[in-house]
DNA sequence: TTAAATGCAAAGTATTTGCATGCGA
DNA sequence: TCGCATGCAAATACTTTGCATTTAA
């Protein structure tokens, strides 16, 4: 795959730069974050590599994301489930989320105008944008589909989540 | 104020019809909640209803908070400070947020085009959508200049954050 | 009266850090 | 060889929960 390929080279070059190491638990996070589909945990992550190589930790695996940003090659994010999600950095330019309340699933959509007002935005306040999150929260069409049956009442007393909800 | 007292109201109701009660605490802090800046955290708002009221605790205020959305009137975010915050809902529709990585600083903005673009993407994936967040990540006007005179090299060196940074 | 609310202390949980050991350059 | 990297265990820090007590209805 070419995108593993040149995300490996490009943080194998972020190494050299900063004077840090190559290890073989980098290249095995850093492999196996690039190939990875989107958003994806410190802990899935993990379970992931532990299958080829158990012997990379998880603590290895959040230093080495904390590198990937360093790095310019990872976006961090928080969908509201408690835990930080991990992008490979171009996709984060160019991909958005509906994030489903009712079962959890995150789906991507692509928007072009959506660049452009963000543009016009950041003119307007001066600001040099690095990076943008645009998150579409509710419920999609099967939960949809089920809560129009269901009965829409009992929705004002139902917890609002079960897992904890802050963190990042 | 007519914001706050139309939230108090709005929140009674909502405790009337769930069959919870009024309380001293409760009003305290749904006042403060109305009454203060955007996207605050259950922290600040302990620390503001304190001034007033030192026997409120801060476990009333996350449990309230909770409440405030299950009553529809509040919004829970996560700028990746590792705090929760929250907004009154209808300022969710209406406002987004530009966040400064360099100096921490919060900034609204309003764009009326982005709604619009939203209702296409939500039509167009079958999700009804009930809540959304912008949220573009970059730096201010003052960082932007600083960052422009400093050693540009030296960014890809800094710590990406200090504090914990994924929770919510 | 009684079911819900409060507050303290303790638990929970994703993430970070200290430190002894390992290993790349 | 030398200093960065690793991994374990312990620490953090925001948030939640158990439980005895208080309080609204």
């Amino acid at each position: 795959m070419i995108a593993i390929d040149s995300g490996l080279r490009d943080f194998a070059a972020f190494l050299a730069r900063a004077g840090l190491k190559s290890t073989r638990q980098r290249e095995r996070i850093v492999r196996a974050f690039f190939a990875a589909g989107r958003h994806i945990s410190a802990e899935e992550l993990h379970r992931q590599i532990r299958r080829q190589d158990p012997r990379v930790g998880l603590v290895t695996v959040y230093r080495t994301l904390k590198l990937l940003r360093r790095a310019g090659l990872a976006t961090q994010r928080a969908f509201g489930d408690g835990y930080a999600r991990f992008d490979p950095s171009p996709a984060a330019w160019t991909h958005h989320h509906l994030i489903c309340t009712g079962c959890g699933r995150v789906q991507e959509f692509q928007e072009e105008g959506i660049r452009e007002l963000e543009q016009k935005v950041a003119r307007r306040h001066g600001f040099t944008v690095t990076e943008h999150k645009l998150e579409l929260y509710g419920l999609c069409r099967e939960c949809s589909r089920v809560a129009r049956r269901g009965p829409a009442r009992a929705a004002a007393l139902l917890p609002v989540g079960t897992r904890r909800e802050a963190r990042p």
